[in-house]
RNA sequence: GCGAGAGUGGCGGAAUUGGCAGACGCGCUGGACUUAGAAUCCAGUGGGACUGAUAAUCCCGUGAGGGUUCAAAUCCCUCCUCUCGCACCA
């Protein structure tokens, strides 16, 4: 018996496999194109079985279609610049550029080892000259198309990565990468006008039916649209309108204050010369006040009368205003209308400062103590005047349109998205092509100048400052268009821009002429199927999103989604804990080959969990899934054995061999709808694992097994077991005599017929508890087998009246009795 | 607080178009092989009752409680717990 050594046969295969190309992208060919992707990994260490499985789970999917006749776009690449590789580099005291190129060679290695199917000829590097230079050329292009500024204000600061991140990149007021609690800085910095496409990001997401529905969720909350009005309140005295935005204009006669953000410079106009004091010291303690816990639901509501009154424009009421801690100055307008008896801050800020309450809204039936709790639901519009009667949502309508002709207001819509921040005060990343000329001010870099290189010489340690600043070579430069003395912008970009539009690159990875051939690309892209971690869910995926219909509404390609389907799967833990270094609870892939193979680790990844679910890494775990494809292999070569000493050519099959046949179809069929219908690999695996041992009980219990039989049986279990462990199966299928590739084969269909029983096992239920069993002709009629059903359970219901049969066809009889 | 998802043996998990709950694997128990162990193979394994024991039989059981139905892990109502995301967005 040939004894099982997945060393050997992986190097072997993974060799072969190599040499013969077949992994490459083929250009030319009938079939139906598939761009299969996994998100591609930080090369800021080594990687562990957790990334393994985005891996294996994205080979799976491009295996399985390379077999049902797809041509493939299968590519990998590193996402290598960024703070992780510039921190790791910084701590072991070497040059971003040299660790992270050694540890892509690192990955590299352990990938190939997995024996992933990339086309390794299209592998991108995003810290190379010969992406950045693309990476820059889609600044300026969304420079020249007025989607990216600078501006100065307020931006998140992590003190520990000493720069700037964007909105995206903040956590529940840390720091996504380190966890760092943010503060608060004023910068003049550059931003993508994502909020642009706010509309259209919400609008694609309709669209996107292969994209799980939490993500989207996410994303939509994340952009957060609200449909209301804009409203003017006129200053008693002062010849100043407050605007304000609200999404319940059917509340307006229950306003009882105005309330404005502290950082509204509409705070210092409006204050009276007598709250002068009083406001500044309230102001002066906001700004001390860290902002994320300010504005976290449990921070007290607290502000103060600035002097001053407004008017309500519909029922000329006289309106203290306040200025509120609880008011975002970045949302809406900075300023509200605040109706205490309909919203539960207005109604705490209310009952602190003892401001009337005002009932507007009733519901529509049942009472309600407006002075116990804020009614903010819909219902019938009260105390509102020639409204009264309305429910709240025709209301809404109505008094928009009101405040419309009126002049007063206007219907808006407001968004939570922000523009997206992408200028980094750090040194790994690509810098950002613009020049600053004395007399033209913000001059882009012309494209023939590209790439503005990022010098290699410098000292990158974060200060807080660009290090790019400390290289004069670098920051000198000449005014593209007047030709005097200028100087070259020194920050670097979000590494979140890199990866915004790699899948394109990969089409055409080497075209020193452009970022892609838009012909190939629009045949390549959407994605067909994208697979990574949710959680870039409002991140990288957003960002993506958005880059693409950027360069759709600029023309460079057709489609305006990147990713028609989206899988996310689950994380690994161990001692359930995330995998780190620092916990010293990193499983690592090399580790498991040694031990027992890539097939092994493969399978085991596939099989300890549903793909999408969070798993618990257990060493007995792939112990077991190792006896499996030991008991496999066992299997196998029996069987083969037996086809190489049979001369018997019976395709009479008996009992026991169509009893066989049929559970191998069972098993086609059954995985074929498993990674079809989700991606439910787990219980995939199960079937194989199923099979194998009725394989076993026939091996066992047959006298004569019958060889044409068991060769459909060898071949058709190795080409199914292929794309899980492609070298066993590889190996097998040559030592079947096959002198094909096994991955350049067709998938198998199952035979529907060989799926017909012709002896059902029908339960019998007596008032729905199972009391016995009973084997039926397959076509034996319905009247028969409740004839049978009953004489089967004559013991139980003997004595008792039957009301009623049920029979479900081929399964169950349930019999009714009392 | 809002939004999403999930609660099934000792464990990971199957079964969700209502139709045999616990597939498959781990672990555990017993046995075979062995000087012994490892490995491997075979058998058993939700809880309980009955029985001298076996076979058989019965009862209970999918977070809790109620409901619909011949039949509920699956559908409906009420509640509890956990995970994730957002978190004063007017």
């Amino acid at each position: 018996m040939k004894e099982y050594k997945p060393q050997e046969i992986e190097n072997k295969w993974q060799k072969v496999w190599d040499e013969k190309g077949v992994f490459k992208t083929p250009q030319y060919s009938e079939k139906k194109k598939y761009y299969a992707l996994v998100m591609f990994p930080y090369p800021s260490g080594t990687l562990h079985v957790g990334h393994v499985k985005n891996y294996v789970i994205g080979d799976i999917v491009a295996r399985y279609k390379r077999m049902k006749c797809y041509k493939e776009l299968n590519p990998f690449g590193y996402d290598a610049f960024g703070l992780p590789a510039e921190n790791a580099a910084i701590a072991h005291k070497i040059h971003p550029k040299k660790w992270t190129l050694d540890n892509i060679n690192t990955i590299r290695g352990q990938i190939r080892k997995i024996g992933i199917s990339y086309d390794w000829d299209r592998e991108v590097i995003t810290c190379m000259e010969d992406y950045y230079k693309w990476t820059q050329w889609i600044f300026l292009k969304l420079y020249e198309a007025g989607l990216a500024y600078k501006k100065p204000g307020a931006v998140n600061w992590c003190p520990s990565c000493q720069t700037v991140l964007a909105n995206e990149q903040v956590k529940e007021g840390k720091c996504e990468r380190c966890g760092t609690t943010v503060t608060m800085k004023y910068l003049e910095q550059w931003y993508f006008k994502i909020t642009d496409y706010a509309e259209k990001l919400l609008e694609g997401l309709d669209r996107l039916q292969g994209w799980p529905e939490h993500v989207k969720i996410m994303q939509r909350n994340w952009i957060g649209k609200s449909i209301g009005a804009e409203i003017e309140f006129p200053v008693e005295g002062m010849d100043k309108k407050i605007k304000i935005f609200t999404t319940r204009p059917d509340t307006i006669y229950g306003v009882t204050f105005m309330a404005i953000a502290p950082e509204s410079p509409l705070v210092m106009e409006l204050v009276t010369e007598e709250c002068r004091e009083e406001v500044e010291n309230f102001l002066a303690k906001v700004a001390l006040e860290d902002r994320f816990k300010r504005a976290s639901l449990e921070a007290k509501k607290e502000g103060v009368f600035v002097g001053r009154y407004a008017i309500n424009p519909l029922t000329s009421e006289k309106i203290p205003i306040y200025v509120a801690n609880y008011i975002l100055y970045e949302y809406g307008t900075g300023a509200i209308m605040a109706v205490p008896a309909h919203d539960q801050r207005d109604f705490d800020f209310a009952k602190t400062y003892n401001l009337p309450i005002k009932q507007v809204i009733r519901p529509e039936d049942g009472e309600w103590n407006i002075h116990e709790k804020p009614y903010e639901a819909e219902g019938i519009m009260i105390n509102s005047g020639p409204f009264d009667g309305l429910k709240s949502i025709e209301g809404k309508e109505a008094i928009t349109e009101y405040i419309q002709t009126k002049g007063f207001g206007k219907k808006s819509v407001q968004y939570k998205l922000r523009d997206w921040l992408i200028s980094r005060q750090r040194y790994w990343g690509a810098p950002i092509p613009v020049i600053y000329c004395e007399k033209c001010g913000i001059v882009p870099v012309p494209e023939k100048d590209l790439p503005v290189k990022l010098p290699e010489n410098v000292e990158f340690l974060p200060t807080g400052q660009s290090p790019l600043t400390l290289s004069e070579e670098f920051k000198h430069s000449i005014c593209p268009k007047c030709g005097s003395h200028a100087h070259r912008e020194v920050e670097t970009m979000d590494t979140f821009v890199d990866s915004s539009w790699y899948y394109l690159r990969y089409v055409n990875p080497k075209d020193d002429h452009k970022p892609f051939d838009t012909n190939d690309v629009n045949y390549w892209l959407p994605v067909d199927q994208y697979i990574g971690g949710v959680e870039h869910a409002v991140l990288h995926l957003l960002y993506s999103r958005f880059i693409t219909k950027v360069l759709y509404d600029l023309g460079y390609i057709n489609f305006d989604e990147p990713f028609e389907n989206l899988f996310t799967q689950g994380m690994i833990y161990k001692d359930g804990w995330k995998m780190s270094k620092s916990k010293g609870n990193v499983v690592s892939p090399d580790d498991m080959i040694e031990k027992y193979g890539a097939d092994t680790l493969r399978m085991y990844i596939l099989f300890m969990a549903p793909p999408e679910k969070d798993a618990e890494w257990n060493d007995a775990g792939i112990e077991g899934v190792n006896r499996f494809i030991k008991r496999l292999w066992t299997n196998f070569y029996k069987v083969l054995e037996i086809i190489k000493q049979s001369n018997d050519d019976n395709t009479e099959f008996g009992k026991e061999e169509k009893n066989l046949r049929r559970k191998l179809h069972y098993m086609i069929k059954k995985i074929k709808e498993d990674i079809e219908g989700g991606f439910k690999f787990n219980t995939a695996i199960a079937g194989l694992m199923e099979f194998n041992n009725q394989l076993s009980d026939y091996l066992e219990s047959t006298k004569s097994p019958n060889k044409k039989l068991l060769e459909e049986v060898a071949e058709k279990l190795v080409l199914i077991l292929s794309p899980f462990a492609p070298h066993m199966a590889e190996e097998m299928w040559s030592d079947l005599g096959k002198n094909t590739l096994i991955v350049e084969e067709k998938w198998p269909d199952y035979d529907a017929n060989a799926l017909k029983e012709d002896e059902l096992t029908v339960v019998v239920q007596v008032n729905g508890k199972v009391r016995g069993r009973i084997t039926i002709p397959a076509d034996l009629s319905e009247e028969d087998v409740k004839k049978v059903a009953l004489e089967s359970v004559s013991k139980v219901i003997e004595g008792k009246s039957i009301n009623n049969i049920f029979y479900v066809k081929g399964k169950l009889v349930n019999i009714v009795v009392n």
